[in-house]
DNA sequence: TTCTTTGTTTAGACATAGTCTAAGCTAGGA
DNA sequence: TCCTAGCTTAGACTATGTCTAAACAAAGAA
C-alpha cells in the first residue's frame, strides 16, 4: 500500500502546497484526527492554510475514496487515511481512545438475505465498545 | 418487551407529561428520529413543551440505558427506544433510508484475543451500508 | 392548609462543527 | 504574454446541541 499522496495522484488530482500539507498531516498519526486537529497540526507547517481548504480537502479526498470519514462519537467526524485496508474499531467508554482492530469475518456474511430488505449491501462495519486497561483499573480503585 | 414509560417509570423517574409525550412520540413510530423531528412531532401535542427539555430528556433516557443514542451520519443524532433488543442498522448510502436488522451472529465472538488491546469489550454494533431498491433503479436509469 | 425542599421546565444566550459565498490567487496551456 | 479553470481565502452563515437563570410544580413536614 503506496503513500496518500501517490494514490491520490493517481486520480488526476491536482497536489497542492496545502493538500500535500493535509494530507501528510493526516497519514502521519495513528489517533484519527478531527478536521480541527489537522487543520491546528497543519498550521504549524503552513500558517496561512484556512480552515475551508482543510474541510473542502478532506472530504475531496473521502469522496475519491481513499479517505474513511468517522462519525463514531456524534461530535465531530474523524478521517483515517488507511482506507484500503478492512478494519474496525474499538472505543473506550471511559476516555474515548480508539483503536483499529481486524475481526475474524467480514460482517457482510452474517447478514441473511431476508434481512437486507432489498438493498444491495456494499459493506459492513464495527464499532466495539468496552473499558480499556487505564479506565477499567480506575474503575476498581 | 414492556413499553418505554413502563421501563422508564422502574428507575423511579417522575414520569411528568413533558417526559411521557417525549417517551410515545419516540415509540411511536418505526423510523429512528432526530431531537428535531421529535420535537416538531411533540409540539404538536404539547405547545408549549421546550427544545431544552427534548435534549434533556432524550439524554437522561440514554444515560438510564433505555434508549439508545445512534451516530451514524455524522449530521444528528437519532434515538432508538429499542435498547433491550440487539440489532445493527443497514443505512442506504443514496438516500439515508435506515432500517434495523439481525446478523446471524454476535460481532464481539469475531474478534479475537489479541484484537482487543486489553479492553473489557461489552458489545459490537454493525452499520451496514448500500442502495435501497429504489436507489438502485435510479441509478440504473 | 401552608411552607419548604427538591427536582423540572422554560426562553434564550451560547458553543461547536461544518458549509457557503464572493473575491482573489495560481498554474498550465494557447 | 494572457486566459481560463481550478484552488484558496476570510468571514458570514447554518445546524446541532448545551448552558444558565428564573419560573414552576410536586411531595413531605408542620
Amino acid at each position: 500500500m503506496s503513500d496518500l499522496v501517490t494514490r491520490l495522484r493517481r486520480h488526476n488530482w491536482r497536489i497542492t502546497p496545502q493538500r500535500r500539507v493535509i494530507a501528510e498531516t493526516l497519514e502521519g498519526s495513528h489517533v484519527h484526527f478531527t478536521a480541527e486537529e489537522i487543520l491546528e497540526r497543519a498550521v504549524e507547517r503552513m500558517p496561512e492554510l484556512s480552515r475551508a481548504t482543510v474541510y473542502n480537502t478532506l472530504n475531496e479526498m473521502v469522496a475519491l475514496g481513499e479517505v474513511l470519514e468517522l462519525t463514531l462519537d456524534g461530535r465531530s467526524k474523524r478521517y483515517d487515511p488507511n482506507a484500503d485496508h478492512e478494519h474496525h474499531h474499538l472505543i473506550c467508554e471511559g476516555c474515548g481512545l480508539m483503536k483499529d482492530v481486524h475481526a475474524m469475518a467480514d460482517p457482510v456474511d452474517w447478514l441473511p438475505g431476508d434481512e437486507r430488505h432489498g438493498f444491495a449491501v456494499s459493506r459492513g462495519s464495527i464499532t466495539y465498545r468496552g473499558l480499556c486497561p487505564a479506565c477499567q483499573a480506575s474503575q476498581q480503585a
